[in-house]
RNA sequence: GGAGGGGUGCCCGAGUGGUUAAAGGGGACGGACUGUAAAUCCGUUGGCUACGCCUACGUUGGUUCGAAUCCAACCCCCUCCA
């Protein structure tokens, strides 16, 4: 890779973060010669964004950290197409209520990571605010001309779709056209000149590159993530539970805490890298411990990036509530908990019944199962009998009962 | 429009009248081993008011004591022809 001289994409480059740039040697000068804006995309498809999100949210961070101009741009207008790339069908359609209602769910994330006050602001802007107001014939007049579908037809991130002749639908086709004209809107007002994503954005990006050349505009750059993925090959963000969401009412600080504590040896180094803001020797020295130390730098791992997100405060609550429970063995009241109706133990709960309330299983067939593979525990304490019940004797001191299912899942039942 | 092939559980993929809640693999979950890691090994993997009942093999009907398996119509996908 090659050495670069702003600041900003060195500490790309040296966090790993860099896997294509349109023009390496032009936007490392632009960089080292003044203040840029680039921005980054979001999708308004659900009520969160998650951890692969996070990578790029990152990297606006260094673009602001490094004294430029981050700008995360929601997708309130191209969300009303849907992003076809990659996808072998059709995303469901969203009201515009829907788009509303996550955008406005997935601000609040932003503003723990990213500065939108101070001498050198974050600014989030919608595309909604102009593509829902262009004119059908003017835009493709203006816009549309300049776009060829052969070379549309040819990019990687639509051949799963047209290979297997699978319907691609000519709404779909237009996202990548709005995406382009995004790019050009963000440069007239902002004097926007880089977009940043994930690699399989690169097409997507270089389409507003290159609708800028043809609209006789500046040189915009294009710069991408590689996919992330764990050691053992697998795509991260996936959890038992579904997503990694960065919004808490989807996924707990301290669920989110775990994720990070479970990371793989082998991600250590590259995670610390990309996800928290440690300087690099610091983290040099974490991603060499070797053996059972290496679980020291996991833990640092987890509280950083769980601070990014949710807060110093939560992060040292989830910290301190898995030390409890996993160092201490002892009860750890700030676990998830789940409220039950007190008259329910009170006439008896079915330990089958409770391991669904508590979510640790889906259904009761599923907790009869575990029971006989010896992964459902009541205060710690294997339950061999399917037909046990839970009465107000299970209460431990402080009032609750613990469920755990195999190590690593605890829920606390809460009678009130 | 014509001729063939195909639609199976979270995914891939066997199965062509009964013993099929459906082989095998992947994934996932649990157990063992560990370090709340990886790798490995073992188990589980439709639901329920549970030794019985219900739902399930594209959809809807039909044949049959009995169908994922046979028939008809319809929908969708693939290949070739026009």
């Amino acid at each position: 890779m090659t050495r670069f001289r702003s600041d900003f994409l060195r500490t790309l480059d040296e966090r790993g973060f860099i896997h294509q740039i349109s023009d390496p040697e032009g936007l490392d000068a632009l960089a080292l010669k003044g203040r840029i804006s680039g921005y980054v995309g979001y999708d308004a498809t659900a009520t969160s964004i998650h951890i692969g999100n996070l990578i790029s949210v990152t990297m606006l961070y260094w673009l602001q950290e490094t004294g430029h101009q981050a700008i995360s741009l929601m997708g309130g207008g191209t969300s009303m197409v849907g992003d076809p790339s990659f996808r072998d069908d059709q995303r469901k359609l969203l009201t515009e209520e829907q788009i509303e209602t996550n955008i406005a769910s997935i601000k609040r994330v932003y503003g723990n990571i990213l500065n939108y006050g101070g001498s050198n602001p974050a600014i989030m802007v919608n595309n909604a605010d102009w593509l829902l107001k262009l004119n059908y014939v003017e835009f493709l007049r203006d816009v549309g001309r300049h776009f060829s579908v052969n070379r549309m037809l040819s990019f990687d991130s639509v051949k799963l779709r047209l290979d297997r002749e699978q319907s691609l639908s000519f709404l779909e086709f237009n996202y990548m056209i709005m995406q382009g004209y995004d790019f050009t809107e963000l440069n007239r007002r902002y004097g926007t000149v880089l977009q940043m994503g994930g690699s399989d954005q690169w097409g997507n990006i270089i389409n507003g590159v290159d609708l800028s050349h043809r609209m006789g505009g500046p040189q915009l750059y294009a710069l991408t993530t590689p996919l992330l993925t764990k050691a053992s090959g697998e795509k991260m963000g996936k959890s038992a539970s579904g997503a990694v969401w960065l919004n808490g009412d989807l996924f707990s600080p301290y669920d989110f805490w775990q994720y990070f504590r479970n990371t793989e040896d082998a991600d250590v180094g590259k995670f610390l890298k990309i996800f928290t803001r440690l300087p690099l020797d610091e983290i040099a020295k974490l991603a060499a411990l070797g053996g059972n130390e290496i679980n020291e730098a996991k833990k640092v791992l987890a509280t950083e990036v769980t601070a990014i997100v949710h807060g110093r405060a939560a992060a040292e609550e989830a910290a301190e509530t898995a030390r409890k429970t996993f160092e201490e063995g002892a009860l750890a009241d700030t676990l998830p908990s789940v409220d039950l109706p007190a008259d329910s133990l009170a006439t008896g709960l079915g330990v089958l019944t409770a391991a669904v309330t508590a979510g640790l299983v889906a259904s009761t067939g599923e907790a009869r199962r575990q029971i006989k593979g010896g992964g459902l525990r009541v205060n710690d304490a294997p339950v061999t009998d399917e037909r046990a019940v839970l009465t107000p004797a299970d209460l431990t001191g402080d009032g609750v009962i613990k469920m755990s299912l195999g190590r690593k899942k605890h829920v606390l039942i809460r009678p009130r």
